[in-house]
DNA sequence: AAATTGCTTTGATGTAGGTCAAAAAACATA
DNA sequence: TATGTTTTTTGACCTACATCAAAGCAATTT
């Protein structure tokens, strides 16, 4: 926990993301009940942690503002990047089958998160049906994007990997309300290859040839998207 | 729905698998009122669908006997299988975040399932909160269970790989009280291949090495470990 | 402004696993 | 027992990506 978190409540009621997040589908009555939960808004530093491998379940996190990458840590030394979540997405799910978290948290910017008791969202979700109808989706939909992640780890070449990661974000910002075709990476080409399987030399150099193809412009962490049709194209083609 | 796929009455509170399956922690009451979803039991031959993908979701299926496979269509025909199922095991839960499956799950063997109508298992959840509980730890194991696949699709090399399969298979069996050194594969070559990033070449090519080298036995689908550490050893070492 | 540090790019070379092809088993059907 | 079909094994060769190495940039500190 990082000395800098000055805890404060927060109220899903007035929040922006409401629409992405938790409260989808909540009627206002039902969204104050949920703002009972008493949760509370945690603010994180680049690199600081949000929990650890082995660490005890409690809660899960909305993500408020900010980003994170989740990595699960082999015993080797060898570690793995299983995600980037931006802000309305909810993380910590893989802690309940155990309760003991798995994999780690560590913010990729300055970032808050919401805390979300397990204990008192599963209460409340006895009581609510639309919300525990939603917590069943956003875990089927964790299901679903790490089913899609096998796909493109089993399957896909290293250019088709690297497009379809960009396709991603450029989805995920559009859904925000942000460009989909100009945007700031967060993470390092190390990241970006350990969440695909691939080398940093391999994204690197995919990044170029992307650029040298007219598809993308590349100024190291500045992306912009020129086609995002021969981008999707690329994804398919088998060459 | 296979034309042989007589539908039966069963009982959580009289299967054998129920310390594996749904009704784990339940009491004997709470058992009997998981019996009133009036679940059905359909029987599946070898190589019948359980669902395909763009079925309309309405239940998760619990296999009750044999196996099942699941797999992704890729737009341009390539398939990737995503796990294989055995008894005990819940299939369907990644069609929960749209409503519509996925994925879809063919029968490996001649096999049961027990259809669990979700509406209804969702209703029941919200009066048994062990039952509820029980249903986000089995959803959070998939979701454990996908980030370990990407960990070994990410970051193995084809021998690391197989071993880890063999000795997840070679766990459940000895779950379910068989043999956990000597099974029979009910997958070929090709499939293995495609849960694990692989061509079907190179997993003979890992089975004769494993051979050659006395960790294993392998007589095409029959399988032997005699050394399972050697196996588990073979998961870390980087040659 | 120089120095330190941590990314990123690019080139040269190596290799694990893919591809292609053919033979050998296993299995199924008659 | 013969016969066709599918799966598995094995070999020879190829390629996409890894590895190794060096240089270029950007950000931070002194």
């Amino acid at each position: 926990m990082p000395l800098n978190a000055p805890a404060q409540k927060s109220a899903c009621s007035s929040c922006n993301l409401a629409e992405l997040c938790l409260p989808i589908g909540l009627s206002a009555e039902e969204m104050q009940r949920l703002d009972e939960l008493s949760m509370q808004k945690r603010s994180f530093l680049r690199s600081d942690y949000l929990y650890r491998s082995g660490d005890k379940f409690r809660s899960l996190f909305a993500i408020s503002s900010g980003s994170f990458k989740t990595q699960i840590l082999h015993d080797d030394g060898r570690e793995q990047v299983t995600g980037f979540q931006m802000a309305g997405e909810i993380i910590g799910l893989d802690a309940i089958s155990s309760d003991i978290h798995a994999c780690e948290a560590v913010a990729m910017e300055n970032s808050r998160v919401c805390e979300l008791p397990f204990n008192k969202l599963e209460t409340l979700s006895r009581d609510i049906p639309s919300l525990q109808r939603h917590l069943h989706k956003i875990m089927s939909r964790e299901i679903v994007r790490d089913q899609g992640i096998m796909l493109l780890l089993g399957s896909m070449r290293a250019e088709e990997r690297l497009a379809a990661f960009l396709l991603n974000l450029s989805q995920r910002y559009a859904t925000r309300g942000l460009s989909p075709t100009r945007f700031q990476l967060c993470m390092s080409r190390q990241e970006i290859g350990s969440y695909l399987g691939l080398k940093l030399e391999t994204i690197s150099r995919a990044f170029s040839h992307f650029q040298e193809a007219g598809i993308i412009k590349v100024r190291v962490r500045a992306i912009e998207i020129i086609s995002l049709s021969e981008l999707k194209a690329g994804i398919n083609s088998s060459c």
